[in-house]
DNA sequence: AACAAGGAGGCACAAACATGCAAAAGAAGG
DNA sequence: CCTTCTTTTGCATGTTTGTGCCTCCTTGTT
C-alpha cells in the first residue's frame, strides 16, 4: 500500500469515525505507529485533519468558533504585539481586520494615539472604544461569526473608494510557496482587496501558523511589507529570505 | 476520549446549562477531578468560560464595555426587552440600532430565533455571536463612540437598498408634541431612513425619557407602531392616545 | 472560629511523541 | 543488469504530555 493510498484511507475513516486513535490505525493499516505518526502530522499540516494527542479529530467545517479560539491572555500574541507597536504613529490611517492577534495588538495601542483606523471587525472597533483621538470607520457586509468580521459584497465595494497607510492582516495561515491563506473565499477576496490599497501590509503570525496551508489563497508571502514572528529560526529566515518581506523578531 | 474531545464537551454542556460543577463533570466524564480542574483552568485561560469556585459557568456576550455598563443589567430594560420579545417571530428582517435597551432585548432572544438582523451597533451584532440561525448584516460607516453605532454617508447610503419587516428603535427623548429626537443630526437622518424602510417601528422607552427633547428631530411619534413603556400611568397613555401608536405596557 | 469542600503544586508513571539512523524499497539512468 | 540516489519505513533514543494521587493551602459556609 502506497504511502497516499494509506493517507487517504485515514482521512476516509475519520470522515466515517470523527475521530481516530494512533495506535488503533497502526493495527488496521499494518504499518509501525512511527508511519502513522508521520502521516497525521503530514495530514495535519495540510490542513486536512486536526491532530491532537494520542490521534487525531475530522476537522469539521464548523472551523473554530471565535469565542472557543479567543486565546486573549496568550503571551506570545502579546508579545507579536508589542513589537508591532513600532510601526505604527500619529496620523497615519491604519486598515486592521480580524484576528485575535490583531484584537491583542488594538487593545495595546496608546490611549494618546491620534489616527484613523478602519476596520471590518466589530470587536477591534469596540476595542478603540477609549481611543478618544482615533476615528474608527467601520466597513459592513454581513458578518461571519468565525472570525467576526464583516464580508460579502457590500464590503467589498466599500473598500473601492478607500485608502490606507498601513493594513495589518490577520494571518491564518502562512507558507513560503504558497503564501497566505484563509478557510473561505469572501474572506481571501476582502484580504486581497485590502491590501490592494493600502501603502504597507504588515502581518503577525505565531510559529503554528507558519507553513500551514487552507482553502482559499490570499497573496504570496512577498506581498507583506512586514513579517511579525516569534522568533525566527535560522531555517524559517532561510525559507523567507529570498522574499521581498521585512521579517521582524 | 482525547483531551480536546473533553474540552469541547465541557464547552458544549456549558453553553446549554449555563453552569457545571466540577465534581459532576468528574462522573459524567469519567475522569478525575483533577483533570476536570486542569481542563476548566485551561478553557478559562484561554477565554471560554468563567471558572469559579467548585465549577464553572458560561461566559456571558463579549464583553460590554461602553461606558454605561452598570445601566446594561437595570431591571426596568430587562422588562422592556422581556415585552419587546412577543413582536418577534422567526424569519423576520429585523432592523436594530443602538442603545443599552436594545443591546438588552438582543440578549434576551432565544438562540434558536431564524431569521435576520440589520444593524449599525457593533455591540449589537456582537451580543448575537451565539445565534446560530441568525444572518448578522452590518451597516459600516463611522464610529460614534458615546452611542456606539456606525453614522455618516456610508451608513444613509447602505440603507437605501435594504427593507426590514421591523425597525427596534433606540429611543433618547420622547415628546408628544415633538416626537423623537436625538443630540446628533447624523443621528437624526439614519434613524429616520431605518423607519422609512421597515414596515412597522417599535420604541421602547424608559419614563425618564419621556416628555424630554433633544436637538434634532427624527419623527412625530405617530411614526412608530408599538411603544413599549414601563408602566403606562393614565396622564401619559391621555397624552399619547389620540396618536396613531399601540402603547404597550 | 471551625470545618468541610475545593484548589494549587509536586511527584510518578505510562503512553505518546520527536529525532536520528539505518535498512528496505523504489526510481532513474546508464 | 548494476549503480546511484531518493523516498519511505521501522527501530532505538531521550523527551514531552496527560493523568491520577498525594499533601498542603484556600475558600465559602455554618
Amino acid at each position: 500500500m502506497f504511502k497516499q493510498e494509506r493517507q487517504q484511507r485515514i482521512v476516509d475513516i475519520l470522515n466515517d469515525e470523527h475521530k481516530v486513535i494512533a495506535s488503533d490505525l497502526s493495527k488496521r493499516l499494518s504499518v509501525s505507529e512511527d508511519t502513522i505518526r508521520r502521516d497525521l502530522k503530514e495530514l495535519d499540516h495540510q490542513g486536512v485533519i486536526k491532530r491532537v494527542h494520542s490521534g487525531a479529530l475530522r476537522k469539521g467545517p464548523p472551523v473554530e468558533d471565535f469565542s472557543t479560539r479567543q486565546e486573549m491572555y496568550n503571551e506570545t500574541k502579546l508579545n507579536l504585539a508589542t513589537k508591532a507597536l513600532a510601526l505604527i504613529k500619529d496620523d497615519m490611517v491604519i486598515l486592521i481586520d480580524g484576528g485575535t492577534t490583531n484584537l491583542q495588538l488594538v487593545q495595546q495601542l496608546p490611549l494618546s494615539l491620534k489616527g484613523t483606523v478602519i476596520t471590518n471587525s466589530p470587536p477591534i472597533a469596540m476595542a478603540l472604544n477609549n481611543h478618544k483621538d482615533v476615528e474608527v470607520i467601520m466597513i459592513g457586509g454581513t458578518l461571519f461569526k468565525q472570525s467576526m468580521v464583516n464580508l460579502g459584497i457590500d464590503t467589498f465595494e466599500s473598500l473601492t473608494t478607500m485608502r490606507a497607510d498601513l493594513y495589518i492582516m490577520g494571518i491564518y495561515k502562512i507558507d513560503p510557496q504558497i503564501g497566505i491563506s484563509v478557510p473561505s473565499l469572501s474572506e481571501a477576496l476582502v484580504k486581497r482587496k485590502m491590501a490592494s490599497i493600502s501603502t504597507e501590509v504588515l502581518g503577525m503570525v505565531t510559529n503554528d501558523k507558519l507553513d500551514t496551508i487552507s482553502n482559499h489563497i490570499v497573496c504570496p508571502t512577498d506581498n507583506l511589507t512586514y513579517l511579525i514572528t516569534e522568533q525566527v529560526k535560522p531555517d524559517i529566515k532561510k525559507l523567507y529570505e529570498n522574499q521581498r518581506v521585512t521579517i521582524i523578531d
